[in-house]
DNA sequence: CTCCATGGCTAACTGGCATTAGCCGTGATG
DNA sequence: CATCACGGCTAATGCCAGTTAGCCATGGAG
């Protein structure tokens, strides 16, 4: 029936980990059953359909991106130290949910009518709270930028990649990556 | 015969489009004939197969990229001067082939052994190159980086952000993309 | 004028995939 | 002990995509 049980978490796990290897479109609710133990026409008592687990996916992933960006800029009004946590949230985000934001990132494209538009007013959202604290920067003589556009989407573009390279089990930890990203961040827009 | 005719090219640069919009798997021969003026399986006649042109489309793309880098660092051997010209090079590129970048990057998946694990060695090549460089500028005491292999992952993965989301039409010209990037680079790797 | 390579076309083949239908064992509930 | 919801299965449906087969108009070459 659908509900959200302990089954179908494994399921929306499983279908996560394989949207990541294969992609949306490579990967058959076969595969997804295979995963979990089942059989693909089994996924049906658990799951709507395959289009719905990329949905549940992505709003969630987004849901929890904006809400994380909102939480790190709310306590401070400092510029520098605005775009510090902004940053932050951003690279602990990516490097924690890799495969989310992988997928996130990738596969909107996939995404049916009306979400994908959702999707994408999400992200624009997202875009512009970084523009925002850039341009603030400016305005407070803080940061040195020619464009504040182009600085959050070099910003932005940072913390995605992480997604595409990070591994839990690497030589780097979480706090290691979030130092040296927040470093760069701050080095890009010219903090004095 | 799938020579190297101007019908050929034309298919491949539609095939290219089409691959940026849709993704490889969601892209059919129809859409490629559509583009064309024919049939799908008229585009036969010039070409190989689908798997073919997204293989002409990724080692093109890998061989000019790997070609620019190397004139680029060619002709100097200053630490700064070489990052700067890379990432020039890296930028420029993005920018003006950014259907082949962004396919490259993103379709890397969908293609079959043994082209995938060539692809995949430029790239590891590429990337190489660039950790070289901060090595050398760190090496040199003329940058300040806390990981080599890091900050050469940021500053590709600036590039590659850049074949998101930059337009011919825009409002950025590729000078004014390529000095702020370059910018951007340097103040990333801390040069006095 | 004839011939044939070129490059189109439609029809057909093949295989894969999401999804639905309908069956059945199991285990908790009354 | 009977029932029935749950969650699995196999078989079937319908669709769509890549590719192949085979036909035909055209236009240049001899």
């Amino acid at each position: 029936m659908t509900t959200a049980t302990a089954r179908t978490a494994e399921i929306r796990a499983a279908a996560l980990e394989l949207f990541t290897k294969l992609g949306y479109e490579g990967t058959t609710m076969g595969d997804i059953g295979g995963a979990v133990g089942i059989r693909g026409p089994s996924l049906y008592k658990h799951v709507a359909s395959k289009q719905d687990l990329l949905v549940q996916i992505m709003t969630d992933t987004m849901d929890a991106l904006l809400d994380a960006h909102r939480t790190a800029v709310a306590t401070t009004r400092d510029p520098v130290e605005r775009l510090r946590r902004a940053v932050d949230a951003h690279v602990r985000y990516h490097a924690r949910h890799r495969l989310e934001a992988f997928v996130g990132n990738r596969e909107i494209r996939s995404l049916v009518e009306p979400h994908r538009s959702a999707v994408l007013a999400q992200r624009t959202e997202y875009e512009n709270g970084f523009r925002d604290l850039v341009t603030e920067g400016v305005a407070a003589g803080r940061f040195s930028v020619a464009s504040a556009r182009l600085t959050s989407y070099a910003l932005l573009d940072l913390g995605m990649g992480i997604s595409a390279w990070y591994r839990e089990d690497g030589e780097l930890s979480e706090n290691e990556l979030a130092w040296q990203y927040t470093e760069f961040a701050l080095r890009l827009v010219g903090v004095a």
